[in-house]
DNA sequence: CTTGCTTTTGACACCGGTGTCTTTTAGGAC
DNA sequence: GTCCTAAAAGACACCGGTGTCAAAAGCAAG
């Protein structure tokens, strides 16, 4: 607890006050706030007091202004899911947070023909140290240049190596979509079908492949009326649903490519008397509330989400964050998914 | 589309520059910047077309250095749902989008009990012009104090008026809850179940009075077993689902106050194959994206949080935002909630 | 007590803007 | 043309920090 004299007189106190009362220049306070080795333990140990007894806190805009670099960094996302964003969210601050980093965050309209004039004025305009990249914009490679261009740092986030590893951070979906498929297949299943996500999506691509991966392991095709499009909303699972569970000879399960095309796959197994999971097993993707809010809860794939958030600061900022903070070099930016089995899956019927 | 020159040798051009550029005083491109009045328009003009042309963006830190004062709002919230944020800090952004604001976004642990303390520093380090506390952390005076006494303006988004109108924003919980309670007895409904929300949460008193308001309107009883007590959890809802869903004479309809713990609630039912709605009427609270993802859809109420955003913007910091941005006086700070039907409410079963 | 070196500290300019006050310019009345 | 006034523009300090480089202090060796 630090003596708190509040906002005496109504100011903040500055660099100087903390540097008149200590008795030395502003330069050796700076020092200390910046923890330079060239001072004396003595003199650290006078100017630490002011600084606790005025309670002061240095301005980061003087320091940004003084050092010529901003101690923000920038979050940009397009809301894939929003418990997705406030995850990563915390994950970043997790590293940041004994650091004297900011974050930003910046929704970006993917779809805007101005999309990438808007980021470039954000970021000329605030100028981060960096930026993190969700999917599905990480996927764009023009963002990536433009904060290569602009000197901004930056971190792709996504469900593959997009990029070099320096401007990575991914998790190993297929592998594990290709794991949860396996164990369909291992319960019995043989007519098991997909439900894929948006057209040029990489996340979609990635999750298709291990499904295939999975199926070619176990010596099985994809009959064409098996596979449906989608594009990552309720409304496609419900479509999708309503054209594989009509067929004359139905799935026995279901991959769906996340978690609420999942629930509108479900609710159409409900709304035709099918039982879930003894005559429909279904796999969801992304473990997101609704995996858990709807009946029965679904069997699906949890991203280290929070984990990949304070991966991607610290490949972003590791500079900045005391010297743990680097990830080694040998170590990988795939960060493992993990299958997750609730009560959407079983053996298939008779 | 301005030339854009780039990054040409490297360095952002500076107020000096386009001041050479235009052969004019820094003093008076900054007057261009600023909008004064006391300039010519051949002057202007002629700074314009520099600015234009080296493609200058203003520092925003030196700007905030300069102006003692920071171009940032804070957004505090203990993460009440991931949906409410991220639509409520859109709703921001599009107050925010033509100004020269940005916006911070900072989790706070409610829990914690360095979280005043948090929340100070974080508030000095930065110093935003204002901050906006998302519930249930809105509700915390000492908060609201907290920003009073550093200077940092304010403003507590609720279910209800938590302080005058100029620290306010908020919706009309209790009367629409009301409104959709009354709808259930409309229905014929003469047991209805409540499951509350968490002890403390002003939001969670709210919806508990508007639905004693519809019981007693109609002349209805609570009898104690059909009030369940709750967290706004999934669990909770589960509980609460047991618990009346297993008494012998079940409400043939339960008003729950928010969505998570009627999906719970919804679950049991199913698991007891009690049909929704025909044996069994639920409404929720929140409209959040579980509510379509069930099956079936829940009759819940939508706080219009988007628009909240936007108005917490305005109310925060409407001289940065134009001269339009100012909510008229005499205008409520209360936005309307709205009741949506979807299918989980029929009338009761004979 | 000097000398010579290294460590520590300080003076002063500078980062890129704005505030204040002064000077210049423009325009109208005489 | 001169004078006066208001409008426009500029000079210079300043916001609160850091970089640079020179000066001071500390210390061992001579």
């Amino acid at each position: 607890m630090a003596a708190r004299t509040g906002g005496q007189n109504g100011k903040q106190p500055t660099i100087n006050d903390v540097a008149a009362l200590a008795g030395v220049s502003k330069k050796t306070v700076s020092r200390v706030i910046n923890r330079s080795e060239f001072i004396s333990e003595k003199t650290r140990k006078a100017v630490q007091d002011a600084i606790e007894s005025l309670g002061f806190v240095p301005n980061p805009q003087a320091r940004a202004l003084a050092f010529r670099r901003n101690f923000l960094i920038a979050l940009l996302h397009d809301n894939p899911n929003a418990q997705t964003v406030l995850n990563f969210q915390q994950g970043v601050l997790d590293a940041i947070k004994d650091s004297d980093l900011a974050l930003l965050v910046r929704p970006v309209d993917r779809g805007s023909d101005r999309m990438l004039d808007d980021v470039r004025t954000f970021l000329e305009k605030q100028r981060p140290i960096g930026a993190m990249l969700l999917p599905p914009i990480s996927e764009n490679d023009d963002l990536a240049k433009l904060c290569e261009d602009l000197g901004v740092r930056y971190v792709r986030v996504g469900s593959a190596l997009l990029d070099d590893a320096k401007h990575c951070v991914s998790s190993n979906d297929r592998e594990v979509v290709a794991e949860a498929v396996g164990k369909l297949v291992a319960l019995g299943h043989r007519r098991i079908g997909f439900v894929r996500g948006p057209v040029g999506f990489r996340s979609a691509a990635e999750r298709e492949e291990g499904f295939r991966e999975a199926l070619a392991q176990a010596g099985l095709s994809l009959p064409d009326e098996l596979y449906a499009p989608g594009n990552y909303r309720y409304a496609a699972g419900i479509e999708a649903g309503e054209a594989m569970l009509s067929l004359a000879e139905p799935p026995t399960a279901v991959f769906v490519s996340n978690d609420e095309m999942a629930a509108g796959v479900m609710s159409v197994a409900h709304g035709k008397g099918l039982s879930v999971p003894a005559e429909l097993s279904i796999i969801g993707f992304d473990d997101s509330p609704t995996a858990t809010h709807i009946w029965p809860a679904l069997s699906t794939v949890r991203w280290p989400i929070r984990e990949m958030g304070s991966r991607a600061a610290r490949t972003l900022v590791s500079d900045f964050l005391g010297p743990n903070a680097k990830p080694a070099d040998d170590e990988s930016p795939v960060m493992p998914s993990t299958f997750i089995e609730r009560q959407s899956v079983a053996p298939p019927k008779a």
